[in-house]
DNA sequence: ACATAATATGAATACAAATTCATTAATTGA
DNA sequence: TCAATTAATGAATTTGTATTCATATTATGT
């Protein structure tokens, strides 16, 4: 899903006609549940190891069916890496605004971060799985994966409040920080993930992504 | 290729019979051509977008010719990546064995690296660019990539033998560690990869990597 | 209950490329 | 020069799914 219908989804849901919200209303739920079925088929087989008639099957409808929803299998994927995005960048925001130490937000951004990926480790699991062998969407097929950008964008912003607060080098751009600490946490997601799936561990690694991430890897003199 | 047929590979080319391995050595060569075509086509096209006729075009080979040389376009592709990595391993291996400071080769190593992606940068640009989408290669159909084995082997023992110096942290593991620097530097050469495709600043940054990677992204206080 | 609109169906179709292979050309050694 | 071997050709075949669409089902309002 693009921006641009994203945009006409909010202004659909937003209309007064009662009997017609009702209708989208019950469109976005069957929607939802051919996204989770999708979700779990994407996640046992990848992308392209799922098949369409799998994914309508896991969601009991009709392969046709499908495509009322969904113009294509890519649309499908894509809407769903952006509800995650959202999901976790909308969750990201609330959180962080509780606090206004910079430090303190970084913490539990996180934790945060942390958690999502751990709650939804079947499917970035795939998500990563498929990275290192080849491209899913197609080159310029989709406006911009909206989702991701608000993502980086919020990483940018607490990096630069950071910096205000002077709790971060100012000698690179926030731009440039957000992206070294999201390889960082990227790093250790993959580490992770490499191990047996239920390792609880994950988000008690926060601090020390934390650490290494303002302090480095060398030794302290 | 695979570990084991690169091992044939040598055999064959160890081979004190004339003819045959001048016959081999024609062989390689051929397969180095089409190896090269393949590159110059896949950074044009990216992986999916590259067809096997446009490879053999390149090359001045009819599409099946291709096939007498690898056995399918995934094993091209292999293959190549396989190369890159092995080369830029031995040359960082043979580098970085001219110093014993651990510092140092890790300075040699950075400035290395980022010199050897600069020259590849048109390669990298579509093993990323791919990357976000989905997989190249299919599950378990190869080996291992070898070469990515020997250079995450190799940045291991780096971090390793820093560890013993000293001058690296030892509350982690290499391997962990090893992959931090990795993801450090990737970031960098994700930020690069973006800008013009000719900015020849990508080697200067080897001493701002280090120092991210050494002391974090956190104010000295 | 009926007509109309909205949904759902799944077998048939479309299609893009990867791969094959019967045929042709070039090379080799005598 | 001529078999025999090796290499190259590229049109035809194969393959695997994504996508479509004529048909059937279900819901809605009167």
């Amino acid at each position: 899903m693009n921006t641009n219908s994203l945009i006409e989804e909010i202004i659909k849901n937003t209309q007064i006609s009662a009997s017609l919200s009702r209708k989208e209303r019950d469109k976005q739920l069957r929607k939802a549940d051919i996204m989770a079925a999708a979700e779990r088929v994407f996640a046992l087989k990848g992308y392209h190891g799922a098949v369409m008639q799998d994914i309508a099957r896991e969601a009991q409808y009709a392969t046709g069916t499908v495509y009322l929803y969904f113009r294509d299998k890519e649309m499908l994927y894509f809407s769903l890496v952006e509800e995650k995005m959202i999901n976790l960048t909308t969750g990201l925001r609330q959180k962080t605004a509780q606090v206004a130490d910079a430090e303190d937000k970084l913490r539990i951004f996180m934790q945060e971060s942390l958690d999502f990926f751990e709650r939804n480790q079947d499917f970035f699991r795939i998500f990563f799985s498929e990275v290192s062998k080849g491209p899913i969407l197609k080159k310029g097929k989709f406006s911009k994966p909206s989702g991701m950008l608000q993502h980086k964008e919020f990483v940018e912003e607490l990096i630069s409040t950071g910096q205000k607060q002077k709790i971060i080098r100012n000698d690179f751009s926030a731009k440039q920080i957000a992206d070294i600490l999201g390889s960082i946490f990227m790093a250790f997601i993959f580490d992770w993930l490499k191990e047996g799936p239920k390792d609880k561990k994950l988000n008690t690694a926060a601090d020390f992504i934390l650490d290494i991430f303002l302090s480095g890897a060398g030794r302290r003199r």
